[in-house]
DNA sequence: ACAAAAGTGTTTCTCATACACCCATGT
DNA sequence: ACATGGGTGTATGAGAAACACTTTTGT
């Protein structure tokens, strides 16, 4: 090859991370699947040398964002995304589930400067939360059913929307679900974190077939009988306990037929 | 909200693109699948001012790289790969079919700065491929199943498995498969496809359930007889040609089950 | 005529769904 | 006692795979 590439050592862009946190919350299953998002910081009227920008160039809407830092020069997208958390929710996230969604990176995107945001996934089961408080804005808990769009400032509708879908698929022939789930879990809560997530309609099964469908991974020693009942609330016969043995980047056995 | 974020404006990270371009030639389904891959530029002695780079870090192995350039101030993600498949490969990528498959950034990827590639994945069908001689290096369109991973530099061996895994997962439920077919096909051929790219059992099965499984696409008007059979090569009764009809983000009515 | 590949029809078996019935718990 | 949810077993229907057989091509 004659010729090397050549390039100027000038960096040209600023990076960026989001973090699109879900987790599982107890009750009705329409409003269990949730979504993390923090408030906006007000915009600063004018930068003073040396020259300062913010996150973003102001937005027009603005009011919600997800939680997002700059990165830090030797940081990695995991510890950005980790301490992103943090920051701007007061979550200790060390031990939750993280995965890339996409990178967002218009050269429109942002008016002063190539803001290049690197977006991830986050699970965490909510018994697992702890609730640092946090300095800058209440972190919200939103039901994925009913966030509110317009209020969401930048391009963070357009994250949040592809991070759904990337779940939503997901969950079908992967095994995300146990990652929102408490260590150890009924059928019917494996069955409704399912509705909450991907499709309602599972709940009109009968608790037989959904069973059926699990008695494979039983076999196969993925879902493993703790050998205690949930402690019963309210009328009706508490449900077998079951803990997940395996690792999340496992899959259904079969894909799962919902 | 007390504080807004700030942070100086000097960027700090060089934005990179590679493209991992796959085709499906004719031939040998287990050789059919192919990517396309370009010669490592050699490494230059030392950098003179003003100072300079090159694309990565010099390589203790390296040999073959997926194409891949810097990108400019105003580009975007889309425009880069399709000019790096264009410089490092000579080949006209405007129409080809190129989604975004992950972002690779560790602080320890390059040691004279931080270099952040968008990894790309793009579907051509070789009957449009146009052979513009490029001029450094040969592009080498290499089967997917001999790919020769101690030779690739970098981390481009991390991010051509990620992009396989990608293409083998999702081409049983969307229809990326007409990407790679020619305009009109057989049944055998789409079969073929499926084989070299997913699961080489497929093969064993009749042709008689093959068609029965997308007869319910024909039905729907997703797969539409040409009305002509396929031109005779060696003994056999040619197949009847089919053309695709509907776009790439579509999927299967239901996922095939191989 | 024969081999090889395409296409049609029928059978078999697996599995998702539906349904009928029993068990455990709180009111 | 009875309502409510968990759990077991059986029946039904859709569809994936297996198989037998016909059609079209080249040698």
């Amino acid at each position: 090859m004659a010729l090397a590439e050549r390039s100027t050592l000038t960096p040209t862009a600023i990076l960026a991370v989001d973090v699109v946190l879900f987790t599982l919350r107890p009750g009705a299953f329409e409003r269990a699947w949730q979504v993390l998002l923090v408030e906006l910081p007000d915009p600063v009227p004018a930068p003073q040398p040396p020259l300062e920008i913010l996150r973003y160039a102001q937005s027009d809407i603005g009011g919600r964002v997800l939680p997002g830092v700059l990165m830090n020069g030797d940081e990695t997208f995991d510890g950005a995304a980790r301490r992103a958390l943090a920051a701007k929710a007061g979550i200790d996230g060390q031990d939750l589930y993280l995965e890339q969604l996409a990178t967002f990176g218009s050269p429109t995107r942002d008016s002063r400067a190539r803001v290049v945001s690197v977006a991830h996934i986050g699970l965490v089961r909510s018994d697992e939360l702890t609730a640092t408080p946090v300095e800058v804005g209440a972190p919200w808990w939103c039901p994925v059913n009913a966030v509110p769009w317009d209020e969401l400032a930048y391009d963070h509708g357009t994250i949040l929307r592809e991070a759904i879908n990337r779940v939503k698929g997901k969950v079908r022939y992967a095994w995300l679900l146990f990652k929102l789930l408490p260590p150890v879990f009924t059928m019917s809560e494996l069955r409704a974190a399912y509705a909450a997530v991907r499709d309602p309609d599972v709940m009109r099964l009968s608790t037989s077939n959904v069973r059926k469908l699990f008695q494979g991974m039983i076999d196969h020693g993925m879902l493993v009988p703790v050998g205690e009942r949930a402690p019963a609330r309210g009328r009706g016969r508490p449900g077998e306990l079951f803990r997940f043995n395996g690792s999340v980047s496992g899959t259904w056995p079969r894909e799962l037929p919902w």
